[in-house]
DNA sequence: GACTAAATCCGAAACGTTTCGGATGCTGAT
DNA sequence: ATCAGCATCCGAAACGTTTCGGATTTAGTC
């Protein structure tokens, strides 16, 4: 491993003049710069970015906590997806992602902060993670610059990234409604999810706006199971509904194949609408209707933001875009 | 930030034994021990890991190369199934995982080597490059320990882990032989990926041995498009095949759907069997036959055979598990 | 009481970089 | 001849750890 003394050495300077010719300083001459920067070349030099961070006290990368980072999340892609941008946004820039695991049982009592400043990322985007989770405010209140996607709070150094789910569910409502239909359940995730919350408020205004409410709301727990579980529970209580909202595609899924089961089907004996519109959403029959969200644009978003406090800029929120997408779980009531 | 100086002053003893304290050696006092961790914890003290990086030569972190993580990637999950496999076993141990972007213009000159070293990884895990990467051997050749994703290549220092391809396809052939099939086409994904000769491989190899050959081959480029646009292709060469092979899910995706716009149907009027078992191929109409491969395995055991070889082990070869997944889209020839 | 061995501690160097605060030499103006 | 100003260079400290080689104390043995 060649290290700067080692050119210094060979080319005749001081490593201060290796150092500075190397990071484009004007006070060098441009003859011993060429002459350092191809004994460089030759020797085969690569910076070691460890020392560097040391003495800068900058890392260059950025961290990305995956808690539930499960097989489980692999059906549905949210947080592959939000990596995806993170590191899209990420490639055009120097810095690079580390992945943060918190699911390990020994460290599992470190706290987000100390995880940060012990792997010295620079700042850390944060998902996945329940409203009561206890280190929440640590961060939040915390000095390392950080960007929340789907959690809309913000602090001193910490900026949030998410869809607006209010409108979203607000505007599933309104298609609903728009069908005919007035007896309306909810599949919600749970109560430990800030989307689920406002899913639940969205769907609930478009609805008391027609002066009508839920019938039910079940928590299946965002799982395609939860899902199954949730709409036998609905149509057992409440056999003449002829809606449901799901707060998640996984879910609607679940829904959907419980219902057939029951020996009933979507569109015609009950509509369906999801939420995500997961890669599967459209493929899956009969296909799902849904609010999409652009999962890539939430990690894309985040990268951009946190980077940009990095570089100086003060925190904010961003709300990327959603769209609801109509297809064939959903028809008019009959 | 609180350093181990700080503390070794507040405890009045000398860094060299707040350091081997906390590092659990033996030749401090029990008494002191106790002294040192209470007031480390006082002091909200966490070690920096760059520091101690910089003097061990260790950084405990891999590297994951994601060169094509675009976007495409997104649909065939391969990269993302791979990744989560990689982190679920890294994340049972100590090493933390930092990605790799290679498609940044700037970076683009750089060496697979020079990145790991710049980066100061303990290894890294290479996947999704094409047979003619002119890095490949570099690393392969290279002292950086190293596993590679499905390239069946080993060198001093690099192992790497795979499916079998050549038997995977066998299987499939087998499969459409079973059914009667004789009139067969392969789409195929290109010719720069070692995945795409296996599976010819071993495709032709069960055909052979029934005394056929391929009717075609095409390269789809493992896209969906590229599946279409063979299987329009092969349909207008060769009107008479009965049954297709592809190389990839996403391409017999792509087929099944240029199959429709012909006015045509699989299974009936042709047999679709495509590779990898992506989340959609059983969603799909008709459900694709299909070889399973276990993709999160794969970076498993990747992420395995590295940090054993961090820990002293030698590099070997792991070959995961592959399974033939019989659904609608093949069926007995009529 | 002297010597050995063990237990416990510490000073200082090292890892590879950046950067502060000069030092040196040269040019041209006075 | 002196000096200001500039261009170019460098020594040394600093970043926060680990660890080598030894120093000091204590206990045990004869």
């Amino acid at each position: 491993m060649t290290t700067i003394k080692d050119i210094a050495k060979t080319a005749g300077v001081s490593v201060t003049t290796v150092s500075r010719a190397l990071n484009g300083y004007s006070d060098v001459n441009e003859a011993t710069r060429k002459k350092i920067v191809e004994t460089a070349r030759q020797l085969n030099y690569t910076p070691n970015t460890i020392a560097r961070s040391l003495v800068m006290k900058k890392s260059k990368t950025i961290g990305l906590l995956v808690s539930g980072f499960i097989r489980e999340s692999l059906k549905d892609n949210f947080m592959l997806n939000v990596l995806a941008g993170v590191n899209d946004f990420a490639s055009g820039t120097d810095y690079d992602i580390v992945l943060f695991n918190t699911n390990s049982s020994k460290q599992r009592e470190k706290t987000y902060h100390q995880l940060c400043r012990e792997r010295q990322v620079d700042g850390v985007v944060i998902q996945g993670i329940k409203t009561d989770d206890p280190y929440l405010e640590e961060i939040i209140d915390g000095d390392i610059p950080c960007v929340l996607v789907d959690i809309p709070k913000m602090g001193p150094k910490t900026g949030y990234v998410s869809t607006d789910n209010v409108i979203g569910a607000y505007e599933a409502g309104k298609h609903l409604l728009g069908l005919g239909h007035t007896k309306i359940a909810m599949i919600n995730g749970h109560d430990q999810a800030f989307v689920s919350q406002e899913r639940l408020d969205g769907f609930q205004k478009a609805l008391n706006e027609a002066g009508l409410s839920l019938l039910q709301v079940e928590n299946g727990g965002f799982s395609e199971e939860g899902g199954r579980a949730s709409l036998l529970n609905i149509m057992s209580q409440h056999p003449d509904v002829t809606a449901i909202f799901c707060a998640s595609d996984l879910m609607a899924i679940g829904a959907l194949s419980a219902l057939k089961e029951l020996g009933k089907s979507a569109p015609e004996d009950l509509s369906i609408v999801g939420y995500d519109d997961i890669l599967l959403a459209k493929y899956v029959t009969p296909a799902l209707t849904t609010v999409s969200q652009d999962t890539h644009g939430l990690g894309y978003e985040a990268a951009k933001m946190l980077i940009g406090m990095l570089e100086g800029k003060q925190p904010g929120k961003t709300i990327v875009k959603h769209e609801l997408m109509i297809r064939d779980s959903s028809q008019q009531c009959l």
